[in-house]
DNA sequence: TAGTCACCTG
DNA sequence: CAGGTGACTA
């Protein structure tokens, strides 16, 4: 779905309430309509007058350059897809075993089975551990991955099943070098740190990001993820069978998807987790196991936000001095460090339907007023750094007061106190539409927005 | 039917 | 700012 500019002027509808009927009608601001809508023999009488008024004011105005946005799938966060692994690895077990006090007294009476009941559920946690590694990796564009003896490196394989009797470790083939640690807890933690960029303004100087150049941000360490990823396999498997198969059940129903994106807070890092009570695990495991930590696999990952974070709704108000219509295009240029969902999506649509609301209430309470107070010609009406409607809009969308504003969003503001100051003197405002034809107007205004705004550094 | 819009409400 | 709603388009 295209939600250009373009598309935005010929379709941008609003709900209009119509007496007859006592429906609740809509009409589309569309040339068309907006002729067949004007109902109101004022509104004709006045519509030539309004065609002038409207040729000589937006001669100058470009035309809106219309960005096609290709559709694009919804792309599975890496909670999502997180999520249902451990959902199809439930419901597999499940199928499986119908609980856990019959797969007991299954095992009791069973006992040659217990060894294919543990090696399904060795598969079974496996395949979901895999699985979860490996959607993480793919939705993770950027990764600092530096597995190989590097000790700077951000990704830390914090093993997880150490020693046990015998002396064998789980991870004694692997390619990685883990820490001896002791633990047998079953838990994959990957940790995102702060990848919510802050938004500075004005070219202030920007970090370098921790790992290279850009190019390694499209070009994530494949061998590395196999890695991690076969690391973490070997690990889970080495757990499970460790474990032994029926108190791998219990184990299986105690764990929690622990995924929390609080897209208000910049500070804390998301993490996701699959825990497993470490005393639960303790009481599972066999005795001479000491259970130090609920980590078996810990990875430090540079990834994609899932959340909108209090920055990007900065970013966004700062985007409307010069979008006020954004295509999906360009929200996605703009936040490119942002896993973008439906969800998300229609987050960053509402706040700009949002900022819209606003601006809009702001330009008709101030054409109002301009008209109680008695200003007669359309050109004493004039939107400056030092007025009051600025001010107002300054304080909304750049409360900071950090961002120079350019002077395209005062033309803008001023185009659409005048376009809501003629329409009300001239008596439209009495037809519940009246407005449609004012964001006609005013969707054909935007610009493009600074490169800046589209940085990777930026965002 | 999904996506988007303006409007209303809390 | 978010949720709900009705209306519209592709």
């Amino acid at each position: 779905m295209t939600s250009s500019p373009g598309m935005h002027c010929t379709n941008v509808t609003r709900n209009q309430c119509v007496k007859s009927g006592g429906m609740r009608e809509k009409e589309t601001i569309h040339e068309q309509d907006y002729v067949e809508t004007s109902g109101f023999g004022r509104q004709r009488a006045g519509k030539q007058l309004e065609n002038q008024h409207l040729r000589a004011r937006f001669d100058h105005v470009d035309e809106v350059i219309d960005t096609k946005d290709e559709d694009e799938p919804p792309e599975k966060s890496p909670r999502d897809a997180f999520t249902d692994s451990y959902s199809e690895f439930q419901t597999s077990s499940s199928r499986e075993y119908q609980g856990r006090k019959s797969v007991m007294s299954y095992f009791q009476s069973q006992p040659e089975r217990i060894k294919l009941m543990a090696e399904v559920l060795k598969y079974e946690l496996s395949r979901a551990v895999s699985r979860s590694v490996d959607s993480i990796f793919k939705s993770m564009p950027l990764i600092q991955t530096n597995i190989e003896g590097n000790a700077e490196t951000d990704i830390r394989l914090q093993s997880s099943v150490g020693e046990d009797e015998s002396g064998l470790t789980c991870c004694g083939n692997a390619e990685v070098q883990v820490p001896d640690v002791q633990t047998e807890a079953l838990s994959l933690v990957v940790q995102k740190p702060r990848l919510e960029n802050e938004f500075v303004l004005h070219h202030r100087p920007q970090p370098p990001l921790l790992f290279g150049n850009h190019d390694s941000e499209d070009q994530p360490s494949e061998r590395n993820h196999e890695a991690v990823r076969q690391h973490a396999l070997r690990c889970s498997q080495n757990a499970c069978s460790r474990v032994g198969p029926a108190k791998f059940d219990t184990l299986r129903n105690s764990i929690k998807v622990r995924s929390k994106v609080n897209s208000r807070s910049v500070r804390s890092p998301q993490t996701h987790t699959v825990s497993v009570d470490p005393t639960l695990m303790e009481s599972l495991c066999l005795p001479h196991v000491k259970i130090e930590s609920d980590c078996l696999v810990k990875t430090n990952l540079y990834m994609l936000n899932e959340g909108l974070t209090t920055n990007h709704l900065k970013k966004a108000k700062l985007m409307f001095f010069y979008t006020r219509y954004p295509s999906s295009l360009v929200l996605k240029m703009c936040f490119h460090d942002v896993q973008f969902s439906r969800c998300i999506t229609s987050q960053l649509i509402k706040w700009f339907s949002n900022f819209r609301e606003f601006f809009y209430i702001q330009m008709e309470k101030f054409a109002r007023h301009a008209l109680i107070e008695g200003v007669s010609d359309v050109r004493g009406l004039t939107v400056e750094r030092q007025s009051e409607l600025f001010r107002a809009l300054n304080m909304h969308y750049n409360k900071a007061n950090d961002f120079q504003v350019p002077d395209s969003f005062l033309e803008v503001a001023e185009i659409t106190l005048r376009e809501f100051y003629i329409s009300i003197s001239m008596g439209k405002d009495r037809d519940p539409s009246w407005k449609k034809a004012i964001y006609k107007v005013i969707c054909k205004l935007d610009s493009d927005v600074p490169a800046q705004f589209k940085s990777h550094h930026s965002a």
